[in-house]
DNA sequence: TGGTTTAATGACCGTCAAGTCATTAAAAGA
DNA sequence: TCTTTTAATGACTTGACGGTCATTAAACCA
């Protein structure tokens, strides 16, 4: 007797028209209007599924990392430091410079909720284990300079390529520029991580 | 007859509480009472000295940032890898975390005006030209390994040190442990400057 | 002390957007 | 087709805050 409707398929859609406005105009200048109007439904409908626009963006961002874990954790275990940094741009695409401007939002301290935080600082805190985890045999078998400590240096690592990114996100870097000056400090890292020998090329 | 005030000090004191006031609670966040209480003046006075809360933020920036410049600029020129690094850590005091996490307010796709955007980006422009400037000679000196264009280096360790800043403020690092992790950073660095050379000590 | 000019005040206004809810639409079975 | 149940709608309510301005206070001089 009753309508009845898929309610997680709504939320994916109504999450998808939440990311197109948020990528493009932030989370704070989006107004629940502009998701309804994106997701072609309107206003009230969304709150049939999200109880808040906060709770809408907590489901949001953790769909975006655990998307991004799902897609880190494919990528085999490197035997090399080549390898590894090979890794490394595969995790840093261009396209999440528009991803990282829209956390600004909501990691302010304006942003009260401390599960945003969470989300996000955990997701880093896995991605500092993963690399120590990696580093570990790399330091063993001599690709990486034995002086190191694999979790001082994965969290290095991590918190200066995180910082990268929001670094050129925020000063409106260019697609191709992005890819250049990543690389440029991807080279100086690998000769750090390295030690003694030179960059090979 | 009239009275009188002195106006460059009466925005001296409004800047100061407008500082505390955001870098506690962030920019959105502060209303303009919150300012005039920390200021210890009604809401009104406030718009007898900036012509808008936004106009307020951006005298906010550019003395802050002329701050820093200043700062920078009266350390000497480095002669040696070494000093260089050591200047570098004059340059990302802890108390910086506060300041970097009020940028995300004000830099995100929510805020319209430019010319926040441009303050800050052109202070991290003089800052690469200033660390190019200073590679220059090290790479001649050798203290710097030759196959690096000091233009590209400086750029590379601008946005990676900004970056750590900002990544290190966003997930509330401790004071102590922000230092800690600096300095893993940097030693990094280092080696990937020097090159063939393994690090000191 | 009184007169003049500017500074300071804070109640008030206008706007804007999140969230609500009475009403309407749609699905499904009898 | 009629009834029942849930989904969808969007005008309305509510609260919040940036900015205004008529009024009051303060400084200074004659």
């Amino acid at each position: 007797m009753p309508k009845i409707v898929d309610r997680e398929e709504m939320q994916g859609r109504i999450l998808d028209a939440a990311m197109t406005c948020f990528l493009d105009q932030g989370y704070h200048a989006t107004k629940m209007q502009d998701v309804a109007r994106q997701a072609g439904m309107a206003k009230g409908t969304l709150y049939l599924y999200f109880q808040s626009k906060e709770e809408m963006l907590l489901a949001l961002l953790q769909r975006y990392f655990d998307d991004i874990r799902a897609r880190i954790g494919m990528i085999p275990a490197p035997r090399t430091l080549d390898q590894f940094m090979m890794g490394l741009r595969l995790t840093m695409p261009a396209d999440r410079l528009a991803a990282t401007r829209l956390f600004f939002d909501v990691l302010g301290p304006g942003f009260q909720d401390p599960r945003a935080a969470e989300i996000i600082g955990g997701f880093f805190a896995w991605l500092a284990d993963h690399y120590a985890d990696q580093f570990a045999p790399l330091i063993r078998a001599g690709e990486i300079r034995s002086d190191l400590s694999a979790r001082d240096a994965a969290q290095a690592v991590t918190a200066m390529l995180d910082g990268l990114v929001i670094h050129l996100a925020i000063f409106g870097v260019e697609e191709g520029a992005f890819e250049t000056r990543r690389d440029a400090t991807l080279a100086l890292l690998e000769t750090g991580l390295r030690g003694g020998a030179a960059p090979p090329g």
